[in-house]
DNA sequence: TGCATGTAATTAACGCGTTAACTACAACAA
DNA sequence: TTGTTGTAGTTAACGCGTTAATTACATGCA
Protein backbone atom coordinates (compact mmCIF):
# COMPACT_ATOMS: atom_id res chain seq x y z
CA UNK A 1 0.00 0.00 0.00
CA UNK A 2 1.32 3.25 -0.58
CA UNK A 3 1.49 5.98 2.62
CA UNK A 4 -0.95 8.14 2.31
CA UNK A 5 0.20 11.28 4.42
CA UNK A 6 4.60 11.77 3.79
CA UNK A 7 4.98 11.63 7.30
CA UNK A 8 4.36 8.00 6.99
CA UNK A 9 6.45 7.54 3.53
CA UNK A 10 9.42 5.14 4.75
CA UNK A 11 12.40 7.71 2.55
CA UNK A 12 10.66 10.55 3.90
CA UNK A 13 10.60 9.08 7.85
CA UNK A 14 14.23 8.20 6.97
CA UNK A 15 14.87 11.58 5.76
CA UNK A 16 13.52 13.00 8.90
CA UNK A 17 15.06 11.37 11.36
CA UNK A 18 18.65 11.98 10.01
CA UNK A 19 17.83 15.90 10.21
CA UNK A 20 16.78 15.28 13.60
CA UNK A 21 20.05 13.66 14.65
CA UNK A 22 22.85 15.02 12.36
CA UNK A 23 21.33 18.66 13.63
CA UNK A 24 22.62 17.69 17.48
CA UNK A 25 25.96 17.01 15.94
CA UNK A 26 26.01 19.70 13.13
CA UNK A 27 27.24 22.86 15.39
CA UNK A 28 29.86 21.26 16.87
CA UNK A 29 31.57 20.01 13.36
CA UNK A 30 31.14 23.33 12.37
CA UNK A 31 32.58 24.76 14.62
CA UNK A 32 35.85 22.80 13.41
CA UNK A 33 35.34 23.52 9.87
CA UNK A 34 35.02 19.99 9.86
CA UNK A 35 32.05 18.36 7.28
CA UNK A 36 30.28 15.42 8.56
CA UNK A 37 31.90 12.96 5.73
CA UNK A 38 35.49 14.71 6.51
CA UNK A 39 34.66 13.55 10.05
CA UNK A 40 33.66 10.07 8.88
CA UNK A 41 37.02 9.67 7.29
CA UNK A 42 38.91 10.80 9.97
CA UNK A 43 37.26 8.60 12.74
CA UNK A 44 37.80 5.55 10.30
CA UNK A 45 41.53 6.39 9.93
CA UNK A 46 41.93 6.92 13.75
CA UNK A 47 40.23 4.18 14.57
CA UNK A 48 41.52 1.67 11.54
CA UNK A 49 45.18 3.18 11.03
CA UNK A 50 46.16 3.52 7.61
CA UNK A 51 44.08 2.36 5.21
CA UNK A 52 43.92 2.47 1.11
CA UNK A 53 40.87 4.98 -0.04
CA UNK A 54 38.97 1.79 -1.48
CA UNK A 55 38.64 0.72 1.90
CA UNK A 56 38.22 3.86 3.53
CA UNK A 57 35.31 5.52 0.94
CA UNK A 58 33.38 1.96 2.16
CA UNK A 59 34.00 2.00 5.89
CA UNK A 60 32.84 5.84 6.04
CA UNK A 61 30.49 5.33 3.37
CA UNK A 62 31.35 8.21 0.92
CA UNK A 63 31.67 7.33 -2.83
CA UNK A 64 35.18 7.32 -4.51
CA UNK A 65 34.52 10.71 -6.44
CA UNK A 66 33.59 12.50 -2.79
CA UNK A 67 36.73 10.44 -1.05
CA UNK A 68 38.85 12.58 -3.82
CA UNK A 69 37.78 15.83 -2.90
CA UNK A 70 37.84 15.02 1.48
CA UNK A 71 41.43 14.23 0.83
CA UNK A 72 42.24 17.19 -0.63
CA UNK A 73 40.87 18.99 1.87
CA UNK A 74 42.22 17.51 5.00
CA UNK A 75 45.63 16.77 3.20
CA UNK A 76 45.55 20.49 2.91
CA UNK A 77 44.98 20.89 6.60
CA UNK A 78 47.80 17.98 7.51
CA UNK A 79 44.95 16.01 9.33
CA UNK A 80 45.98 13.16 7.50
CA UNK A 81 49.02 12.21 5.10
CA UNK A 82 48.97 10.35 1.39
CA UNK A 83 51.24 8.34 -0.20
CA UNK A 84 51.02 5.36 -3.04
CA UNK A 85 51.12 1.82 -1.72
CA UNK A 86 54.07 0.17 -2.27
CA UNK A 87 54.13 -2.75 -5.00
CA UNK A 88 50.99 -1.36 -6.63
CA UNK A 89 51.01 2.40 -8.32
CA UNK A 90 47.28 2.86 -8.38
CA UNK A 91 46.64 2.50 -5.16
CA UNK A 92 46.61 5.16 -2.07
CA UNK A 93 47.05 4.78 1.21
CA UNK A 94 45.86 7.43 4.03
CA UNK A 95 47.21 7.92 7.45
CA UNK A 96 45.83 9.95 10.03
CA UNK A 97 48.43 13.06 10.99
CA UNK A 98 48.98 14.37 14.21
CA UNK A 99 47.04 17.43 13.94
CA UNK A 100 44.14 15.11 12.89
CA UNK A 101 44.28 12.87 16.04
CA UNK A 102 44.15 16.24 18.09
CA UNK A 103 41.05 17.27 16.60
CA UNK A 104 39.56 13.60 16.92
CA UNK A 105 40.40 13.78 20.49
CA UNK A 106 39.61 17.71 21.22
CA UNK A 107 35.48 16.22 19.66
CA UNK A 108 35.38 12.98 20.78
CA UNK A 109 33.82 13.83 24.70
CA UNK A 110 31.46 16.09 23.23
CA UNK A 111 30.06 13.75 20.78
CA UNK A 112 29.76 11.61 23.77
CA UNK A 113 27.56 13.96 25.51
CA UNK A 114 25.71 14.27 22.59
CA UNK A 115 25.09 10.96 21.53
CA UNK A 116 24.16 10.16 25.27
CA UNK A 117 21.86 12.75 24.98
CA UNK A 118 20.17 11.43 22.62
CA UNK A 119 19.82 7.97 23.93
CA UNK A 120 18.87 8.71 27.49
CA UNK A 121 16.13 10.91 25.42
CA UNK A 122 14.89 8.45 23.52
CA UNK A 123 15.62 5.70 25.76
CA UNK A 124 17.75 3.12 25.43
CA UNK A 125 15.51 -0.21 24.54
CA UNK A 126 13.92 1.78 21.73
CA UNK A 127 17.72 2.71 20.46
CA UNK A 128 18.71 -0.75 20.15
CA UNK A 129 15.24 -1.65 19.00
CA UNK A 130 15.91 0.54 16.20
CA UNK A 131 19.11 -0.04 15.35
CA UNK A 132 17.56 -3.62 14.93
CA UNK A 133 14.96 -2.48 12.74
CA UNK A 134 17.13 -0.45 10.82
CA UNK A 135 19.94 -2.92 10.61
CA UNK A 136 17.20 -5.64 9.35
CA UNK A 137 15.69 -3.12 6.32
CA UNK A 138 19.63 -2.63 5.24
CA UNK A 139 20.06 -6.21 5.41
CA UNK A 140 16.72 -6.98 3.53
CA UNK A 141 16.87 -4.14 0.76
CA UNK A 142 21.26 -4.11 0.39
CA UNK B 1 27.75 5.50 25.38
CA UNK B 2 29.66 5.90 22.01
CA UNK B 3 28.64 3.67 19.47
CA UNK B 4 32.41 1.34 18.81
CA UNK B 5 31.17 -0.12 15.53
CA UNK B 6 29.59 2.36 12.77
CA UNK B 7 27.27 -0.65 12.15
CA UNK B 8 25.41 0.64 15.52
CA UNK B 9 25.82 4.14 14.94
CA UNK B 10 22.51 5.82 14.48
CA UNK B 11 23.42 8.73 11.96
CA UNK B 12 25.36 5.39 10.16
CA UNK B 13 22.53 3.48 10.03
CA UNK B 14 19.79 6.14 9.28
CA UNK B 15 22.14 6.96 6.06
CA UNK B 16 22.38 3.05 5.11
CA UNK B 17 18.92 2.47 5.58
CA UNK B 18 17.76 5.54 3.52
CA UNK B 19 20.63 4.54 1.15
CA UNK B 20 18.96 1.26 0.57
CA UNK B 21 15.31 2.19 0.48
CA UNK B 22 16.07 5.16 -2.52
CA UNK B 23 18.09 2.48 -4.34
CA UNK B 24 14.75 0.74 -5.41
CA UNK B 25 13.14 3.98 -6.24
CA UNK B 26 16.32 5.97 -8.24
CA UNK B 27 15.89 3.85 -11.53
CA UNK B 28 11.97 5.01 -11.61
CA UNK B 29 13.11 8.26 -11.30
CA UNK B 30 16.13 8.45 -13.48
CA UNK B 31 14.15 6.89 -16.19
CA UNK B 32 11.90 9.92 -16.07
CA UNK B 33 14.71 12.59 -15.94
CA UNK B 34 13.40 13.56 -12.35
CA UNK B 35 15.04 13.85 -9.44
CA UNK B 36 14.16 12.78 -6.06
CA UNK B 37 13.14 16.21 -4.77
CA UNK B 38 11.50 17.04 -7.75
CA UNK B 39 9.46 14.33 -7.83
CA UNK B 40 8.44 14.99 -3.71
CA UNK B 41 7.61 18.61 -5.20
CA UNK B 42 5.59 17.27 -8.03
CA UNK B 43 3.84 15.34 -5.64
CA UNK B 44 3.35 17.55 -2.73
CA UNK B 45 1.71 19.91 -5.77
CA UNK B 46 -0.50 17.13 -7.54
CA UNK B 47 -1.90 15.97 -3.77
CA UNK B 48 -2.28 19.78 -2.02
CA UNK B 49 -3.38 22.15 -5.23
CA UNK B 50 -2.26 25.36 -6.06
CA UNK B 51 0.68 26.05 -2.39
CA UNK B 52 2.68 28.97 -1.93
CA UNK B 53 6.38 28.18 -2.47
CA UNK B 54 6.95 28.41 1.80
CA UNK B 55 4.77 25.87 2.47
CA UNK B 56 5.56 23.71 -0.42
CA UNK B 57 9.39 23.65 0.67
CA UNK B 58 8.22 22.73 4.11
CA UNK B 59 5.75 20.19 2.74
CA UNK B 60 8.56 18.29 0.41
CA UNK B 61 11.17 19.15 2.61
CA UNK B 62 13.59 20.88 0.59
CA UNK B 63 14.85 23.87 1.30
CA UNK B 64 14.22 27.42 0.07
CA UNK B 65 17.17 27.71 -1.88
CA UNK B 66 16.76 24.74 -3.22
CA UNK B 67 13.36 24.73 -3.99
CA UNK B 68 14.05 28.01 -6.23
CA UNK B 69 16.44 25.54 -8.61
CA UNK B 70 13.44 23.14 -8.67
CA UNK B 71 10.73 25.34 -9.54
CA UNK B 72 13.15 26.46 -12.56
CA UNK B 73 13.75 23.14 -13.41
CA UNK B 74 10.41 21.72 -13.61
CA UNK B 75 8.95 25.14 -14.89
CA UNK B 76 11.15 24.83 -17.93
CA UNK B 77 9.87 21.40 -18.53
CA UNK B 78 6.28 22.48 -18.15
CA UNK B 79 5.64 20.69 -15.37
CA UNK B 80 4.38 23.19 -13.32
CA UNK B 81 3.30 26.72 -13.42
CA UNK B 82 4.66 29.62 -11.03
CA UNK B 83 2.77 33.08 -10.68
CA UNK B 84 2.73 36.05 -8.02
CA UNK B 85 0.23 35.76 -5.54
CA UNK B 86 -2.66 38.41 -5.83
CA UNK B 87 -2.61 41.30 -3.62
CA UNK B 88 1.15 39.90 -2.09
CA UNK B 89 3.99 40.89 -5.00
CA UNK B 90 6.58 38.94 -2.79
CA UNK B 91 4.80 35.46 -2.61
CA UNK B 92 4.71 32.78 -5.41
CA UNK B 93 1.83 30.46 -5.84
CA UNK B 94 3.04 27.23 -7.65
CA UNK B 95 0.68 25.23 -9.56
CA UNK B 96 0.65 21.52 -11.21
CA UNK B 97 0.81 21.35 -14.91
CA UNK B 98 -1.03 18.98 -17.35
CA UNK B 99 2.65 17.48 -17.81
CA UNK B 100 3.35 17.19 -14.40
CA UNK B 101 0.21 15.60 -14.02
CA UNK B 102 0.39 13.08 -16.89
CA UNK B 103 4.10 11.95 -15.09
CA UNK B 104 2.57 11.53 -11.37
CA UNK B 105 0.18 9.35 -13.23
CA UNK B 106 3.04 7.35 -14.88
CA UNK B 107 4.87 6.73 -12.23
CA UNK B 108 2.18 5.84 -9.71
CA UNK B 109 1.73 2.00 -10.61
CA UNK B 110 5.31 1.24 -10.38
CA UNK B 111 6.20 3.39 -7.31
CA UNK B 112 3.20 1.24 -5.33
CA UNK B 113 5.17 -1.80 -6.25
CA UNK B 114 8.25 -0.92 -5.10
CA UNK B 115 6.57 -0.24 -1.95
CA UNK B 116 4.71 -3.04 -1.40
CA UNK B 117 7.47 -5.31 -2.13
CA UNK B 118 9.52 -3.98 0.75
CA UNK B 119 6.90 -3.88 2.51
CA UNK B 120 6.80 -7.61 1.75
CA UNK B 121 10.15 -8.08 2.62
CA UNK B 122 10.93 -6.21 5.53
CA UNK B 123 7.59 -7.25 7.09
CA UNK B 124 4.17 -4.82 7.93
CA UNK B 125 4.29 -5.29 11.31
CA UNK B 126 8.34 -4.42 11.01
CA UNK B 127 7.77 -1.62 9.15
CA UNK B 128 5.06 0.04 11.16
CA UNK B 129 7.05 -0.58 14.08
CA UNK B 130 10.01 1.32 12.59
CA UNK B 131 7.97 4.29 11.39
CA UNK B 132 6.64 4.58 14.72
CA UNK B 133 9.99 4.53 16.37
CA UNK B 134 11.10 6.73 13.60
CA UNK B 135 8.55 9.69 14.48
CA UNK B 136 9.07 9.14 18.19
CA UNK B 137 12.87 9.80 17.46
CA UNK B 138 11.73 13.29 15.41
CA UNK B 139 9.29 14.03 17.70
CA UNK B 140 11.95 13.80 20.51
CA UNK B 141 14.80 15.63 18.95
CA UNK B 142 12.87 18.06 16.77
C1' DT C 1 57.59 -8.37 -25.60
C1' DG C 2 53.31 -6.49 -26.90
C1' DC C 3 48.42 -6.03 -26.62
C1' DA C 4 43.94 -6.57 -24.49
C1' DT C 5 41.48 -6.55 -20.36
C1' DG C 6 40.71 -5.21 -15.63
C1' DT C 7 41.16 -2.19 -11.62
C1' DA C 8 42.15 2.15 -8.56
C1' DA C 9 41.68 6.66 -8.49
C1' DT C 10 40.56 10.92 -10.47
C1' DT C 11 37.97 14.26 -13.14
C1' DA C 12 33.78 16.17 -15.04
C1' DA C 13 29.05 17.59 -14.97
C1' DC C 14 24.94 18.43 -12.74
C1' DG C 15 21.75 18.78 -8.77
C1' DC C 16 20.81 19.30 -3.83
C1' DG C 17 22.08 20.72 1.21
C1' DT C 18 23.61 24.33 3.94
C1' DT C 19 24.56 28.98 5.46
C1' DA C 20 24.77 33.77 4.64
C1' DA C 21 23.84 37.75 2.02
C1' DC C 22 20.79 40.20 -0.82
C1' DT C 23 16.47 41.93 -3.30
C1' DA C 24 11.66 42.97 -3.46
C1' DC C 25 7.73 43.79 -1.32
C1' DA C 26 4.50 44.50 2.80
C1' DA C 27 3.19 46.38 7.18
C1' DC C 28 3.39 49.79 10.40
C1' DA C 29 4.48 53.90 12.86
C1' DA C 30 5.78 58.81 13.03
C1' DT D 1 4.24 60.26 2.91
C1' DT D 2 8.41 58.54 4.55
C1' DG D 3 11.42 55.67 7.09
C1' DT D 4 11.83 51.39 9.78
C1' DT D 5 11.11 46.76 10.51
C1' DG D 6 9.73 42.28 8.95
C1' DT D 7 8.93 38.67 5.50
C1' DA D 8 9.16 35.85 0.90
C1' DG D 9 12.23 34.55 -2.49
C1' DT D 10 16.39 34.55 -4.69
C1' DT D 11 21.32 34.49 -5.32
C1' DA D 12 25.94 33.14 -4.00
C1' DA D 13 29.48 30.08 -2.40
C1' DC D 14 31.06 25.78 -1.07
C1' DG D 15 30.81 20.75 -0.26
C1' DC D 16 28.80 16.21 -1.13
C1' DG D 17 25.93 12.65 -3.95
C1' DT D 18 25.49 10.55 -8.22
C1' DT D 19 26.70 8.86 -12.76
C1' DA D 20 29.77 8.58 -16.56
C1' DA D 21 34.11 9.26 -18.62
C1' DT D 22 39.00 9.33 -18.20
C1' DT D 23 43.81 8.38 -16.60
C1' DA D 24 47.36 5.46 -14.69
C1' DC D 25 48.80 1.31 -13.56
C1' DA D 26 48.43 -4.14 -13.18
C1' DT D 27 47.51 -8.40 -14.88
C1' DG D 28 47.04 -11.97 -18.13
C1' DC D 29 47.56 -13.95 -22.55
C1' DA D 30 49.51 -14.67 -27.12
Amino acid sequence: MLPENTRRSLPMALLHAREAVMARFRPMLAAHDVTEQQWRVLRVLSEAGPVEATELADRASVLPPSLTRIIKALEGRKFITRNKAEGDGRRVVLTIAPAGSTLIDALSPERRVIYDDIEQRFGHEKLEQLLDLLESLIEGEG
